[in-house]
DNA sequence: CCATACCTGTAGCGACTGGTACAGTAAACC
DNA sequence: GGTTTACTGTACCAGTCGCTACAGGTATGG
């Protein structure tokens, strides 16, 4: 190894490119528009990831958001499931770093729909990355297991299709009170 | 008018579209394919739609279902904002007549947020046709139109999250029971 | 029968796709 | 300084895309 591989540019790389798959879709992206976009060009992206779907699949891989540092960035909401789902929501739609990866997200999901061989995994992690530690906060909270999977099933999908909603129509309002009584309405513990 | 168009040939290739759609992505849907699963060419889909983007269009609102018609046929569910939820699940999930249609309008929705000019205005109508006689027969609970709004929504969004999780997924059990608790809670009138 | 449309096959256009061959440059370690 | 490797530009390839020009076939109403 005479001439170390630039990694930090490769990050950097991924970084951008999962900002433009966000604004303008993954199934619709070439090579060379977003070459363009981050002013560079369709030969560098092929030397640096060898092909294209690579490309995406590390982007999506790099964009995966960090759940455990999510949760304890903010400690005040505490790890009860109430404050865990309000976190999630947040995440989900106050247009900070998560919002392009979440808008990624949802697309990722619909098109493992029609090509589960690309995209499956990736979307069915994302799921989980949430539902687990939800699911293990509700059963702390005192739930049967049954009643734990399925009110976390019930935050995390819910919440999604939710953000799917207000990301389509721009009704904050109708989504953020539907998302504040599903929270309440799953984290109940009668 | 010396001869009268093929109507019946159009529904019918539209139909074909979008079971086709559903099946293999919008997104990465191309003429030629399609037009060989279709038994047909791609000369003759460009002859009945003029371009493959008014083709989706009107496979897209072929595809729309009747939503009266599906609440009046089961009676017995009556018009209760329960019974008509669970309406919905059961449209979403059991695999009939609705299911490759709802597929579809989940990429549909997913592809409306990078691409809102072809999209936006088909899955807004798909969010709305469900969501407003959801939150009339909420208001007619005895709801205020506050509540009816937020529960409406969080029953259609949430629903609509829930499906993407069954189909990615595959895990029965887990979306049921979710649905079940959404529902339940979405429609009590406390 | 005839005229008028719709229907349908062949061939091809220009644009774009992901990926490559080839050449040259630049940086890092010995 | 020399050698090895990563980087980077130009040019290009074969394939696919949506769509069209052209021609011939076919059904229908008069």
């Amino acid at each position: 190894m005479v001439r170390p591989i630039d990694s930090a540019r490769r990050a950097e790389l991924l970084d951008q490119t999962m900002r433009y798959a966000a604004e303008h879709g993954i199934a619709s992206l070439s090579l060379r528009p977003l070459a363009a976009a981050l002013g560079t060009s369709s030969r560098m992206l092929v030397h640096y990831f060898g092909t294209k779907e690579e490309l995406i699949g590390q982007a999506l891989t790099a964009a995966r958001p960090d759940i455990p540092a999510l949760l304890s960035a903010h400690v005040q909401a505490g790890h009860t499931p109430a404050g865990m789902a309000q976190r999630l929501w947040r995440e989900l739609t106050t247009g900070g770093e998560q919002e392009p990866r979440t808008r990624l997200l949802l697309e990722v999901m619909a098109l493992a729909l029609t090509q589960p061989g690309l995209y499956r995994q990736h979307a069915v992690d994302a799921v989980r990355a949430w539902l687990d530690p939800l699911s293990a906060a509700l059963r702390a909270a005192g739930l049967t297991a049954r009643d734990a999977h399925a009110r976390a099933t019930m935050l995390v999908s819910g919440l999604h299709g939710l953000a799917l909603d207000r990301y389509l129509t721009g009704d904050r309002q109708r989504t953020d009170d539907a998302a504040h009584d599903l929270i309440t309405a799953a984290t109940k513990t009668t």
